[in-house]
DNA sequence: AGCACGCCGACT
DNA sequence: GTCGGCGTGCTC
C-alpha cells in the first residue's frame, strides 16, 4: 500500500483526501499543495504525511506542486483547527479554509508583506502647489505631500480616499511605490496612571504570562477596561511577545485602532471583513513572521498565527457576534481559549455584562475573576428608574414622565439617548376596519412600515412591498401604523422638541461606511441633543454630555420563548444604561415597561447585573439548560414541510437509544416559515458534553447518507446561541 | 459546495 | 429538431 499525504480541501465534506506525494519537494504538515480535484485543481493544506491510503490505488492522484517551502500553518494552528473541526462537527477542509485569508487559498506566490505606499508624482506635486484639485483629491494630495503612505495609514487619516486615489492615479498625479525602509516610529502617548483595581487586574494577568490561565474581567462601562488591555499589551510587547485582541464588530475599531497605535508606538494589524484581500493577507503574514506584534480583529482574526504569542484578549466576550452562524459554526471566544491553552498564554475575557457561560466557569474555578467596580470618570453610577406604562396616556409610545425628563435634560443643555430595538416607523400596519394586518407572504410575520421609503419591509427576509392605500380585505382606508420604531420616535421627539436636534442612529442611517462615526462627530459636545436608536447605540463613542438614557419597549425580551432572551435583555439594558453619565455629570436611566414587577427587571435594577445573572444561572441549572446542559441543534429547511419532517424523522431514528441524551423534536423552528422555506429542527441535549459528542460525532457522518437529506438544506450547530 | 451527466418540456 | 430545467452522483 503506497504511503500518502492527507490533504484538507475547501469542500463541506467530512473527510480529508489522500494524495501521492509529489515528484519533488518536501511535503510537510501545514504546507499548502496544489492538487488535481474532480475535473479541476484545488489548493489544500497537508494535514498528515506518510499514511497508508484508505482508498483504492486506482483512485489515488499525485500532488501537482507544493506551494510552500515551510509550513504556512504552524503546528499549534494545525492542532487547534483539527480540534475545532471535531468539536463544532465541521468539515475539516472548511476549518482550514476559514483560517487562511482568501488570497492565500489560491495558487499564487505569497504577497510581499511590506505594504505598497501611495506617493506623489512630480506632476502631482505641481498640481498640489498649483492648488488645481478640490475636495477629496486635494485632501489626498495634501496627506501625501509630507511622505508616501500605505493604505492602512490613509484609512486612519481620510475617509473615502480610495475613490480619489483611483482618479489621481489615472491622471498620473500619484503612483504606487515601494515602502521606505522603516517608517517613522509613531510617537507614543504616555499611559494614564492606573487606579488600584486596574493595577490589580494588570498584575494578576501579567503574573500568568507564559502559562495558560483564563481570566474574566468584569468591568462596568467606563471603568477603564481598555486601559487594562493596553497596559497588558505593553507588557507583552516589552517581553517581545505578540498580542491578539478580539472585538465583536469592527464598528468599535476605528477609535480603538487609533488609541492602540498612539499608545503602543508599534504597528497594529487590523483584520475584519471589510478589508481588501491583499491587506488582509499581508497583515496575516506579518503576524506569522513576527514582523508585527499586535493584531486587532473580529471573529475570524482568532485564526491569526501567533508564533510569539504572549496574550489573547476577547473584549465584550458576551457578544453573540463571536459565533459564526453559517458554514463552519465556530465560536471565536471559545476558540481563543483553546488557542491560549495550546500556546501557554493567559486569555483575558472582558465584559461589563459577562455571558452566563463565563460566569459559570468562574464559579467552577476554571476562570479567575477580576473586577473593575469603580467608574473613575463618572461622579456616580446612573440611577435606574422604572416607568410603569400601564394606565398611562402615551404620546407615540412615550409616557408623560419620560417626555418630561427628556425636556428637563435638554433644557439643561444636556443630551438624551432614547433606545428602541426596532427599526422603521411602525412594526405593524393594522386595518381598523377589520383587523387585517400587512404580513410578509414568505415569512407570515408582520411587515414593518418604513416611512422614509414609504414601503413595507419584512425584517426577516427583506421582502418589500408598496404600502396599500386601502385594506385589501375590507376596502377600508383606516390603515393605521401600530407600535413604534425608531423612525416614529424620531418624528415624535422632533415634534415635541423642535428646538433640539434629534439624531436617529440605526442600520438605515448608518448604512454608509463611517456614517456612524460621522453622525456622532456632528454632535456638539456641549450642546443639547436627542439620540434615537437601536442596539448600535449600546456601545461606541464616549458621549460625555449624555445624562439621560430612556429605554423604551424592551418588553418583547421579557416574553420571548428563547431561553437566552432574558440574558440578552439584561445585557442590553445594562450596556445601554452604561452610556449615561460617563463624565462629571451624574446619569439617569428610565426604563419604560408594561411589566414593572417582572422578576428579571426587579433584580437587575435593584441589585445589578451580577445578581440578575446569578438568578438566571440558577434557573438554567434547575432546567438543565446551558451552561449546565449542552446542546446540538440539527436544522433543516425546504419548500415542502413534508421534506423537512421526513429528514428530521430519519435523523432522529438514526440516533441510538440512550438515556444520556434528551431529544426534542422533530419540531417546527421558532420561525416555522422564513423567506418561503419551511423550517424545522431536532434538539439534542445532554448534561455531559463528552456523551453528547460521543453520540453525535458518528451520527453526524450518517446524516448526508439519509434518503431525505437531498431534499432539504440542513446544518448542525454545536452550542447554538440562537434557536431561531 | 461545485461540477458534470442525464433525461423530459417550450422554443428557433 | 435543440436549449435548458434541476435531480443525482462524485470528488482521494
Amino acid at each position: 500500500m503506497p504511503s500518502v499525504l492527507r490533504v484538507a480541501l475547501p469542500v463541506p465534506l467530512p473527510t480529508l483526501f489522500d494524495y501521492l506525494p509529489p515528484a519533488n519537494g518536501e511535503a510537510a504538515i501545514g504546507c499548502r499543495v496544489l492538487v488535481p480535484f474532480g475535473r479541476g485543481k484545488a489548493v489544500g493544506v497537508i494535514v498528515e504525511t506518510d499514511r497508508p491510503s484508505q482508498v483504492g490505488n486506482a483512485r489515488l492522484k499525485r500532488v501537482l506542486r507544493i506551494l510552500d517551502d515551510a509550513p504556512l500553518l504552524d503546528a499549534e494552528l494545525m492542532q487547534t483547527l483539527a480540534w475545532a473541526a471535531d468539536y463544532w462537527l465541521g468539515a475539516p477542509g472548511e476549518a482550514y479554509a476559514n483560517a487562511l485569508p482568501l488570497l492565500l487559498r489560491e495558487d499564487k506566490p505569497l504577497p510581499e508583506t511590506r505594504e505598497p505606499v501611495w506617493q506623489l508624482t512630480i506632476a502631482g506635486r505641481s498640481a498640489l502647489d498649483a492648488g488645481s484639485r478640490r475636495g477629496g483629491s486635494r485632501a489626498l494630495l495634501q496627506a501625501l505631500s509630507a511622505a508616501p503612505l500605505p493604505a492602512a495609514e490613509l484609512d486612519t487619516l481620510l475617509t473615502d480616499w480610495r475613490v480619489a486615489a483611483r482618479r489621481l492615479s489615472e491622471a498620473r498625479l500619484i503612483e504606487r511605490g515601494e515602502p521606505m525602509a522603516s517608517s517613522t516610529s509613531p510617537s507614543t502617548l504616555p499611559a494614564p496612571p492606573l487606579h488600584a483595581e486596574q493595577q490589580a487586574a494588570v498584575g494578576a494577568v501579567a503574573e500568568a504570562f507564559g502559562k495558560f490561565q483564563p481570566f474574566l474581567l468584569d468591568g462596568v462601562t467606563g471603568s477603564g477596561k481598555t486601559e487594562v488591555y493596553l497596559a497588558l499589551i505593553e507588557r507583552a510587547l516589552a517581553q517581545g511577545r505578540q498580542a491578539l485582541l478580539l472585538v465583536p464588530e469592527i464598528g468599535l475599531a476605528p477609535q480603538t485602532v487609533r488609541r492602540l497605535r498612539e499608545r503602543l508606538g508599534v504597528p497594529v494589524e487590523v483584520l475584519h471583513s471589510n478589508l481588501a484581500e491583499g491587506e488582509r493577507a499581508r497583515a496575516w503574514l506579518r503576524m506569522r513572521s513576527g514582523e508585527s506584534k499586535v493584531v486587532l480583529g473580529t471573529r475570524s482574526a482568532v485564526f491569526t498565527p501567533l508564533p510569539q504569542a504572549g496574550l489573547i484578549i476577547v473584549d465584550e466576550e458576551h457578544d453573540g457576534a463571536y459565533k459564526q452562524q453559517e458554514g463552519f459554526r465556530y465560536h471565536a471566544r471559545d476558540l481563543a481559549l483553546v488557542r491560549g491553552r495550546a500556546l501557554n498564554v493567559p486569555v483575558l475575557l472582558g465584559s461589563a455584562t459577562p455571558s452566563l457561560e463565563s460566569l459559570a466557569n468562574v464559579e467552577a474555578g476554571r476562570y479567575q475573576a477580576l473586577h473593575l467596580r469603580s467608574r473613575p470618570s463618572a461622579a456616580k453610577p446612573p440611577q435606574v428608574q422604572i416607568i410603569d406604562m400601564r394606565a398611562q396616556r402615551l404620546e407615540h409610545g412615550l409616557s408623560p414622565a419620560l417626555l418630561h425628563a427628556v425636556g428637563d435634560t435638554v433644557a439643561r443643555g444636556e443630551q438624551v439617548l432614547v433606545f428602541r430595538n426596532r427599526r422603521g416607523y411602525a412594526p405593524v400596519l393594522l386595518c381598523h376596519g377589520c383587523g387585517w394586518h400587512a404580513e410578509c407572504p414568505r415569512c407570515e410575520h408582520p411587515m414593518t412600515l418604513h416611512a422614509g421609503w414609504r414601503r413595507l419591509v419584512c425584517h426577516h427576509c427583506d421582502h418589500q412591498s408598496a404600502v396599500p392605500t386601502t385594506c385589501p380585505v375590507c376596502g377600508s382606508n383606516e390603515l393605521k401604523p401600530q407600535g413604534q420604531g425608531t423612525e416614529r420616535l424620531e418624528e415624535a421627539l422632533t415634534a415635541q422638541f423642535p428646538q433640539t436636534p434629534v439624531l436617529r442612529i440605526d442600520r438605515e442611517t448608518t448604512r454608509r461606511r463611517d456614517a456612524f462615526e460621522q453622525l456622532l462627530d456632528n454632535l456638539q459636545a456641549d450642546a443639547p441633543a436627542i439620540l434615537v436608536g437601536t442596539q448600535m447605540l449600546a456601545k461606541g463613542h464616549d458621549l460625555p454630555n449624555l445624562t439621560l438614557v430612556a429605554i423604551v419597549g424592551v418588553d418583547e425580551g421579557l416574553l420571548s420563548v428563547d431561553f437566552r432572551a432574558s440574558e440578552r435583555l439584561a445585557q442590553l439594558v445594562v450596556q445601554v444604561a452604561g452610556r449615561a453619565g460617563r463624565a462629571r455629570k451624574p446619569g439617569r436611566v428610565l426604563l419604560q415597561t408594561h411589566h414593572p414587577d417582572h422578576p428579571l427587571l426587579r433584580s437587575l435594577l435593584s441589585q445589578g447585573y451580577a445578581a440578575a445573572a446569578k438568578d438566571l444561572l440558577g434557573e438554567r441549572n434547575q432546567t438543565g439548560l446551558p451552561p449546565y446542559g449542552h446542546q446540538v441543534l440539527l436544522r433543516a429547511e425546504a419548500h415542502q414541510r413534508l421534506a423537512v419532517d421526513t429528514f428530521l424523522g430519519e435523523a432522529r431514528a438514526a440516533l441510538p437509544e440512550t438515556d444520556t441524551l434528551q431529544i426534542a423534536g422533530p419540531m417546527p423552528a421558532p420561525m416555522p416559515l422564513r423567506a418561503g422555506r419551511q423550517r424545522g429542527q431536532l434538539l439534542i441535549e445532554s448534561t455531559t458534553r463528552r456523551h453528547l459528542h460521543a453520540v453525535v460525532r458518528p451520527w453526524s457522518l450518517q446524516l448526508a447518507q439519509l434518503p431525505g437529506a437531498r431534499k432539504v438544506r440542513w446544518s448542525l450547530d454545536v452550542d447554538p446561541v440562537d434557536l431561531y
